[in-house]
DNA sequence: CTTTATTTTTAGATTTGTCTAAATTTGAAT
DNA sequence: ATTCAAATTTAGACAAATCTAAAAATAAAG
């Protein structure tokens, strides 16, 4: 039980990927797509996991996490993830500019850092983009809310996150004021397209197309049902 | 006056080395020395940055650094000491852990990462160490003090850094409590072997040798002539 | 001035991560 | 079953950074 070898930042960008894209296996093409390389580099990469033992894969096959690459990968994904929150709670970086910059840091290797960091920021559980930080200890908090287009009209909410990380999605939101923490409430439904209007508490209304509506993730409050 | 190419880390941690050894120019050995690699690596690493004109470089003859290699150097010291100040500050680490981790997060690519770190330090001109951090437009802070070993009897200071970076030293001072920013007043000159006697306004004492003081640097406060 | 010791450079090989182009395998469609 | 297209793997080459061992230049002694 000799302490698992340092990985390169290479090798952990493609722990990354290959965790988030994993259901339970993936193929050589997807994951060379998402780390922008050429699908025979990632085999190659992909059979030097294997034989640390990080990903289990089978020629021809795809190729998925072994039980300690999923340790291995959250343990990078805390650490993006904790960056991320430091980069936009301390140093005011909007949610769509702090991935790129983790992407870099998150490879920095110190445990003393990262729980020094984690403490400073104060143990959180969710990142810029609301999705979970993986605990020291290698568990998972639970998702960070519903998707906006599952809560029904009357309904007041916090945003909690986006469902995914596209440039076009975290700038459009961060355009209209849907960040993080922002209070709103689903004042209507177009039944026609399922076109979703939203207000805040001061009566600034928004628009949101359904496509949109699905891609926000939302913490619903207590119900206040309007009338008994 | 295409923008500077980006550099490696390597090639950063190689500068740095010049212009930290260079008086005017350094050799082979003595550069290899400094970045923890053989002679004949540290050759060609510098015939890679003479052709990108950040080192003038002769053979057989020792290499310096060229103006743009300089402000390259700065660029890189300001990165390092910036996020030294910040490890101490913000996340308490103490100033003998701080180096090992700059010297990774110094190589972090980002104009606008450092432009908001430094806002956050509040724009230090120091780093924990005593030593002066370049300023954005690259020019230098001037040096943070004296040496205890040039203070006279009776003139209190506050320690300002110390003289090199060995973890010897650092661990020492940090035992014994001569850190940055503490008050202390010399007390006496040992005539027989230059041993400083310096205490705290709360009365503690210390002995220093003669040695010990040469490497620290200290700020002197205004002499109040014991007696005129 | 020669010989010797030191410093420095070259030559040749290795590792990591990448690429293009060619060869295999798989799975789907006739 | 054949044929075909897509996905995947191999083969071979390359750049960055390193090493060891051998060659060359410089500096120091004698
Ligand atoms: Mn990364
Ligand atoms: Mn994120
Ligand atoms: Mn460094
Ligand atoms: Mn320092």
């Amino acid at each position: 039980m000799n302490a698992p070898a340092l990985l390169t930042s290479t090798e952990e960008n493609y722990l990354k990927a290959v965790f988030a894209l994993a259901q339970p296996r993936i193929g050589t093409n997807a994951l060379a797509d998402r780390v922008q390389t050429k699908a025979s580099s990632a085999t190659d990469m992909i059979q030097r996991l294997a034989e640390k033992g990080l990903v289990e894969y089978e020629r021809y096959r795809g190729v998925g996490l072994t039980p300690s690459g999923r340790v291995a990968a959250a343990a990078v994904i805390r650490r993006h993830r904790l960056w991320e929150v430091f980069l936009a709670e301390k140093l005011g970086f909007g949610w769509h500019e702090v991935h790129d910059l983790a992407e870099e840091l998150e490879h920095v290797q110190s445990p003393e850092l990262i729980r020094r960091l984690d403490a400073f920021l104060d143990t959180p559980s969710y990142d810029p983009h609301g999705d979970p930080i993986p605990r020291a200890d290698g568990t998972w908090p639970t998702a960070a809310g519903i998707r906006l287009d599952q809560v029904p009209v009357g309904q007041s909410f916090a945003v909690a996150g986006a469902a995914d990380r596209t440039d076009e999605l975290l700038d459009y939101l961060h355009r209209v004021g849907m960040v993080p923490g922002t209070e709103w409430t689903l004042s209507e439904i177009v039944p026609f397209d399922g076109t979703r209007t939203v207000q805040t508490r001061s009566g600034r209304t928004l628009d949101l197309s359904a496509l949109a509506a699905r891609h926000v993730l939302v913490q619903p409050h207590e119900s206040q049902t309007p009338n008994a």
